[in-house]
This record gives structure tokens, sequence and C-alpha cells, in this order.
RNA sequence: UCCGCGGUAGCUCAGCGGUAGAGCAGUUCCCUGUUAAGGAAUUGGUCGUAGGUUCGAUCCCUACCCGCGGAG
């Protein structure tokens, strides 16, 4: 089966919002949907098991730039792909009750649907971003302090920044690494991750493009931009002189990525320009700010065909995922559930707490209300206690937990499109979560 | 019983004639296409007790108490 995308319901309330379902070889995504991320093919803390039964996730999204630099994208293809590495695969084809040799180790398994993306994160994480605590979402204030030191920057200010040492340096033709694990150089090219990313044999994977810093001036931000249209064009060359995946030998779905920064004319050109492309959807990328998002989300959802899959890139707080699928976003990815879940902060319905407060320690109720939901079982005392005595485990309760949080809310996002009371469940669970 | 060493924050320790610090723990906050089991802030002490010397003692002296080691 090959890659397509179908809208099964549109909202009557929202006239951007919409419930789908994208069919890849390895099995339907019905959308809204959020997809966990396993940067380094593993759901950190988790076994494939763990997310897919006690999480119910239905893709996992790994990433070109680690893959590449550890195992290497060569020994990922030999897996047959990094699904079939890691062991994402449906039900009844686990390692656990499979019985073969390990001579063929899973080749006649049949993996769930997964993301790859392109490293264009990382030109931001590790070039403007380290050493600096930027985040690709800054305040509207943020920003316009930002653009005021730009003004009166003087020479000593630059010789300051300039000290941290980038990982990242860009080029018109494509970006110059450190490696993150020996320091050593690496050239990633649109066609360089195009060629990497075929290895990984995701059925979704992104172009190469260049995530930029939200404190950067629009003049870069315009130019960066007009850049990834350029890097989009030889993403989607590369990709259709490659063919079928290395890896898997199936065709897989490229997505072009959106920038534009926090620019309406930005963000609307760029999503009218990769629209014109022959993408099989696309990603919205870069930075935000973090005051309104989703007015960004709305401007590119706008331009964007509406025929084709909509995934909004490393987006995960509860307010930014309800009101971009109010604004046509059909799938997200987000570290934020298995990240704050490994450094002690829990999802409630009534807000973020942070499990290891001392007013948790004796606390006997749940961790998760829901009866359904595994981590039901521990109470709040005893995963706090867990983060005080450093134990592995509670990384590990603390990410289901997180995930199945956020999965369960873009899940009953959609159910409540489908049924046409999206709005109303958007603000009720908002009232609760924000106390607003 | 004698000799030696040591008693400083909850813990392990630094310091030194001008009334005190570190690490960890504690408390709280942060994390949005993972360089992240990461990062930041912050609360704790009449410096074993009682005297003495000194303008001034956690620091020097004396006694006592407690711990450790050695001798007998």
């Amino acid at each position: 089966m090959s890659f397509s995308f179908e809208i099964t319901n549109k909202s009557s309330e929202a006239p951007l919002a919409r419930a789908g379902i994208i069919h890849t070889p390895h099995g339907d995504i019905h959308t809204p949907a959020f997809v966990t991320v396993g940067t380094k093919a593993t759901v950190k803390a988790l076994t494939v098991e763990q997310v897919r039964d006690y999480v119910g996730a239905q893709a996992v999204l790994a990433n070109t730039y680690h893959l590449y630099l550890e195992p290497g994208d060569e020994i990922v293809a030999k897996h047959g792909g990094f699904p079939k590495m890691m062991g994402w695969m449906q039900r009844g084809e686990t390692r656990d009750n499979r019985q073969e040799t390990t001579e063929n180790a899973g080749n006649d398994m049949c993996p769930l649907p997964s993301f790859t993306d392109s490293g264009g994160f990382q030109v931001f994480s590790l070039g403007q971003a380290l050493g600096h605590g930027v985040s690709k979402i800054a305040t509207s204030q943020e920003i316009s302090d930002a653009e005021a030191a730009l003004s009166k920057r003087d020479e000593e200010q630059l010789a300051r920044e300039s000290v941290h040492e980038k990982l990242a340096h860009i080029d018109e033709d494509g970006v110059t690494f450190k490696s993150v694990i020996d320091g050593s150089e690496h050239r990633f090219t649109p066609e360089r991750s195009m060629q990497i990313q075929h290895n990984l044999g995701a059925d979704i994977f992104f172009a190469f493009d260049e995530c930029t810093s939200p404190l950067a001036p629009i003049a870069y931000q315009k130019e960066a931009m007009e850049r990834t249209h350029r890097w989009a064009k030889r993403s989607l060359d590369e990709h259709k002189r490659l063919g079928v995946s290395s890896a898997t030998g199936e065709m897989q779905a490229l997505f072009g990525v959106v920038q534009g920064g926090a620019y309406e004319d930005l963000r609307r050109e760029s999503a009218r320009t990769l629209g014109a492309m022959d993408f099989d959807g696309y990603g919205i990328g870069g930075s935000f700010t973090k005051d309104d998002m989703a007015t960004a989300v709305r401007w590119v959802c706008e331009e964007l065909p509406e025929s084709k899959p909509r995934h909004l890139l490393g987006i995960g707080e509860p307010l930014d995922m309800l009101l971009a699928i109010e604004y046509g976003i059909d799938t997200f990815d987000c570290v934020a559930p298995t990240r704050i879940g490994r450094n002690g902060s829990i999802y409630t319905l009534d807000g973020r707490i942070n499990i290891t407060n001392a007013t948790y320690k004796d606390d006997l109720s749940p961790l998760s209300e829901d009866p359904s939901w595994y981590t039901h079982h521990y109470t709040k005392s005893y995963v706090s206690h867990l983060f005080r005595a450093d134990e592995m485990l509670a990384g590990t309760l603390a990410s289901i937990h997180n995930l199945k949080f956020l999965t369960t809310l873009v899940d009953d996002a959609r159910q409540a499109l489908i049924e046409g009371r999206f709005v109303e469940f958007k603000e009720s669970f908002i009232k609760r979560y924000y106390k607003k």
C-alpha cells in the first residue's frame, strides 16, 4: 500500500480543522495525531511495547543527524530501516514472541508508521541556539529585545557571542556539522539528507531545511527561508532520483518544511512556494512567538493545499496543539512529554505539576487519574520517591504518563472534531488546565 | 589512665585573629522537529560546652564533654 491522505471529517465550527487518515505502507495514522519522538531510534526510557500498548502511539519519529552519527545510516539500512531496528512493530510481532533465528532478525516483521526528521532542526540547536539557552519559541518581548539589541550591537558584544563555538555552520550548499559525540566534521546537504533518510526507511520524511532562531532579524529570516525553498527543490529532486527506500524497497513520502518565523508575509510566501511543489505533505517548522503561535499556523494552513497532510514540527504544549488543530494541523511531534517527564514534570488535567515537590511525598493518589491507564496503578508518592532516589523507573513511568496524556488529548480532540463538538472540547480543556 | 588527632549547614568537608564558605541533600522553578536521567535559583550554621587572652575569637590559651586512633 502506498502513501495517501484522506480527509474524513471537516469541522463546521472551525473552517480549517479536519480529521483524516494518513495511509502509509505500514498502517494508518488517524489524524489529528500526536507522533512520539524517538530521536536515536528509541523513545527515551521506554520499550516499543510500552510506546505501542501503554501509550497507544500511532507513529514514531527519529532523527537523521543523530542516527547518521550513530550507529550510522548504513547499519540502520541493514536492519531494514529504523522502525525494524528498534522493533517498532505491529502487535504479535514483537521480539519477545517471535520464533526466529538471529540470522534473519526483523526481516519478516511488519513495522508501524514512522517519520524521520531531516536534521534541519540541528542547524538551529547546534548552531544559533548552542550555549544561548534559546528555544525555537520566544515571547514577543524577547523578540523585540533582540531587535533592539541588534541596532546597538558593538564589536565587544559580537566577540562575546562568538565565544560559544557553534557545531553547525551554514552556507548556500548545505551545513557543516561537528559531531556532538567526537567533534568530527560532517557535511549535510539536501541531497545527503535525502540519501540518509532513504537509508533510515521511514514512511514519512522531511526535506532538509534551516530552522531559524526566533531572535534572528527579519532580513535573516527571509534569507534563510528562501534558501530553505531552494533546498526543498533539491530535496524533492534527489528523492525522485533515488526512488524507493534503500532500506525497505518501498516508496517513502516526502514533506516540505515551511519556514518564515513569526512574520505573516514570510509564512504565507513560504507556504505558497512549497505548496506549489510536488510534496506528499508539509511540515511547519521554524520559530514561533510563544504568545501567539496559532496565528502563524493559521497563515500557513490557509495557503497550503487542503488535500495534503500538515505536520507541525516540534510542538506539544496542550494549548498550542488544540489551537493548531483548530487551524488545520494533522500531526504533531514533540520531545516535551518525555523530556519534562524525565525531569519530574507531570501533565494533569489541572495543569502541569512537579512530582518532586514536597507535597507529593505522601500523596497516595494515582499518578494518572484514568483507571484504564497503565500509570494509574502507581501513586504520586511512589513516583516522587523514585525521582528522589534517582531510580530509572521514574523517567519511564513519567514518560509513559506524559505521552499517554498528550496522545489522549489529541485523540479526544479528533473524536470531538468528528462529533462536531471540537470547540466545546477545546474550551473546557483549556479552562481547567490553564485555569482560564 | 596517658598520648595524639578531630568536633564548622541535614551529610562530607574547607577556612581563619576582624563574627563563615563548597559539594551533596533540602526547597522551588524551567525545558516545544532531544548535545538533555538536563539546567537554574534558593533556604539552612549563636563554628562541641564553659571560661580566659584580645579593641575584637570559629581561629590563640585552659578545663570539660563527645568521637576516632595508639600506648598501657
